[in-house]
RNA sequence: CGGGGCGUGGCGCAGUCCGGUUAGCGCGCGCGGUUUGGGUCCGCGAGGCCCCCGGUUCAAAUCCGGGCGCCCCGACCA
């Protein structure tokens, strides 16, 4: 049995190397409360990376950052019909405060439209206060029925996006732009290829107009909703009468959007690049880019190897490259390998009397794995040599992810029990959809999953085809597969 | 909320069927030595309301009743 040592294998059995992988790289740890997680600091430093690299790109879109309570007065959520529909069954309330029953109970936030929507009613008059693009990093409560840490617990960190516009177009427009910021950075700094697209109806947030989402292939070929950018049209305006005077004096209802993305996203980098040893990180992303490895017998040998050490440790970190020295002592060079394979560490680097000889340095690569991945290379120009080696890995991995994910994805036309096949086997079905609500029904009955998305690079732009389902003229082409 | 499994040192388990003295084992942890380029080895040591409450009994981790919690599989979800 491999229980004591590293985890249990992905084709063993899935959920549990994901489990043993959170526990053993110490990204999480079980709280006293059914559902909730302790996210212990190497995995917060991931959620930290993906909060860096998004609220960069927020802000040089024009967005700034706020903050906005965590309790909301009960009758706001049900000013929005649907709204209250979709999220009132996983409502946190609160009915006591100060030993008092409250007069009027207070949800803990699941989402933060509905206050959103009261203040952006009180700020906005005049067509002159719009746009208002403002992102608040919150963590927010719904009470789900079956949890697993990052990808669905019942208190989870966030951003989320909230902006009011003066046309549907300008709604519309931020709302892709936003969509296409998410992707940039799953794509770019977490090498996580996802699929721009558009909910179904049935499949929209509560109370959207309409969603746009980023659809990711987990290793076992699941998909997994990685952050989201709705267009909420009129819908929220009219709940909360967030009205402004255009230039014709006219008084109108704002257009509003709304964009989240959740810790779930640690969960996605877990699942889309991890692999038997444990994690796998992207450059980008790693807490620790590359970590140094002492090796040495005798305390003359220390001596040495440990200047050497220091050297390369200060070299890497004025390039600006995270670096991390291993100096435990008690524990083998072998158990180190092995143990910061396990944590992700893109590359790794060995020091030993040998290379302190040679003037060299041994790199292992996380994304080549065994002799393949590793190389000796002389002192001088470490930095340079690191940096370089790091953006291949980058590289490699966005591309090795994006092999996987297109060997998985099936273009099937007509032929409901290949669909099914398709499907059940994991992969993934692109098919025409006529979109209607009985349909995706029919399906989840028939095939245990929902439509992911009508992807917005769509691969035969203006023609038709049958829907999978009903057989009826369908415009669009969706991807259908068992999700997370 | 339905179906299944499980609660025993920090972790993974044995012991429970068939009640009996000091509750074991592996890993981890502490100390000493040895080793160090792919998960070293040896010795010594610390650490337990056996999930909780009640019952049966001379005697309960073990039998009976009730509760709580966790995990896995389904329906619901970022």
């Amino acid at each position: 049995m491999s229980s004591n040592k590293g985890v249990t294998p992905r084709s063993e059995d899935y959920n549990r190397w994901y489990t043993d992988v959170v526990q053993k790289a110490e990204l999480a740890d079980y709280a006293p409360v059914r559902g909730c997680m302790i996210i212990l600091p190497y995995g917060y430093e991931l959620w930290e990376a993906v909060k860096s690299g998004l609220d960069r790109r927020f802000k040089e879109t024009g967005h700034r950052n706020a903050y906005f309570p965590l309790f909301i007065p009960e009758s706001f959520l049900k000013k929005e019909a649907e709204h209250v529909e979709g999220f009132s069954p996983e409502l946190a309330v609160v009915t006591i405060g100060g030993g008092k029953e409250l007069e009027e109970p207070l949800v803990v936030r699941p989402t933060s439209e509905t206050i959103i929507g009261w203040a952006y009613a009180k700020w906005i008059q005049s067509y002159r206060d719009l746009p208002v693009l403002i992102n608040q990093w919150a963590n927010v409560v719904r009470w789900e029925m079956r949890t697993k840490p990052f990808l669905r617990t019942m208190e989870f960190l966030w951003n989320e996006g909230h902006t009011a516009h003066a046309t549907y177009d300008e709604a519309e427009e931020e709302t892709l732009r936003m969509l296409d910021v998410y992707a940039d950075f799953a794509i770019n700094d977490a090498a996580i290829p996802v699929i721009k697209g558009r909910k179904s109806q049935s499949e929209k947030f509560a109370g959207a107009m309409h969603s746009y989402t980023i659809e990711a292939m987990m290793g076992d070929k699941r998909a997994l909703q990685s952050g989201t950018s709705h267009n909420l049209g009129q819908n929220f305006a009219r709940a909360f009468d967030i009205k402004f005077l255009d230039e014709d004096n006219e008084l109108q209802y704002c257009w509003t959007t709304s964009w989240g993305l959740s810790t779930r996203f640690v969960g996605a980098m877990i699942m889309v690049h991890g692999d038997d040893k444990g994690l796998r990180l992207p450059p980008k992303m790693a807490p620790y880019q590359v970590v140094i490895v002492p090796i040495f017998k005798r305390e003359d040998e220390k001596a040495r190897v440990m200047e050497t050490v220091q050297r390369m440790q200060a070299a890497l970190k004025d390039a600006g490259i995270r670096v991390h020295v291993d100096d435990r002592e008690g524990q083998t060079p072998g158990f180190k390998f092995n143990d910061w394979e396990m944590r992700g560490v893109p590359l790794r680097m060995e020091i030993g009397p040998k290379d302190v000889e040679k003037q060299s340095v041994a790199l292992a690569r996380r994304d080549i794995p065994g002799k393949a991945g590793k190389q000796f290379v002389p002192q001088t120009n470490i930095a340079e040599t690191v940096g370089s080696l790091l953006d291949e890995i980058q590289a490699n991995m966005l591309q090795q992810a994006t092999e996987f994910r297109d060997a998985n994805l099936f273009e099937v036309v007509g032929d409901y029990q290949k669909f099914g096949e398709i499907v059940k086997d994991g992969g993934w079905a692109l098919t025409w959809f006529c979109g209607d609500a009985a349909c995706e029904q029919k399906i989840k009955e028939d095939y245990q999953c929902v439509s992911r998305c009508f992807p917005l690079d769509q691969p035969h732009p203006g023609e038709h085809g049958p829907c999978i389902a009903c057989g009826g003229q369908a415009d669009e082409m969706a991807y259908f597969a068992r999700a997370y």
